[in-house]
DNA sequence: CGTCTTTGACCGGCGC
DNA sequence: GCGCCGGTCAAAGACG
């Protein structure tokens, strides 16, 4: 509880656009790649390693543009390596836990997070790195249906 | 009193 | 067919 300088508890919504930057202090996107036991650091290695650490903006890329997962529920995926000690931040959006997992990837447990609104298939996967306690995984899962109530 | 968090257990899916 | 893992739900408890 700390900095809590912001949380994207939703990427932007891309209307046409499948990408969009966020000011952020460090921070790495995870593409199509999605987070799986093991491809996680590989992932944030290749992103992150290769342009430098911490280059200032978060580069938010939409994995698929299709909106076909509609019908199914869910929207798109979004996993962001943020370096806060807090994953549940107030931005707008309320979170509600409903789940926390041990992974036998991470020494660290896996938290789940869902909209707290009625009808918002949106959901929230929060993770600490394995070797930086520091920096937290968060997974978003699906668009928000209402508008920002707080 | 209300709200939100936490833990455990359960279920489903997938792999071998 | 069995085992394993991930994911979700529920209830209770704690705290403000």
């Amino acid at each position: 509880m700390s900095c809590n300088e912001f949380i994207p508890s939703h990427p932007p919504e891309t209307d046409g656009v499948n990408r969009s930057k966020i000011e952020f202090p460090e921070a790495y996107f995870i593409s199509d790649g999605w987070l799986q036991d093991g491809p996680i650091e590989d992932h944030f290695a290749g992103s992150g390693s290769g342009s430098g650490s911490g280059s200032g903006s978060l580069l938010i890329h939409e994995p698929n543009d299709n909106r076909e997962s509609e019908s199914t529920g869910i929207g798109g995926r979004y996993a962001f390596k943020t370096k806060s000690e807090v994953e549940v931040l107030d931005d707008g959006y309320r979170w509600r836990k409903y789940g926390k997992k041990m992974v036998k990837n991470s020494p660290n447990p896996r938290n789940y997070y869902r909209c707290w609104k009625e009808g918002c298939p949106v959901k929230k996967r929060v993770e600490r790195d394995r070797e930086d306690p520091s920096y937290v995984i968060t997974t978003y899962e699906g668009v928000h249906n209402h508008q920002r109530a707080s």
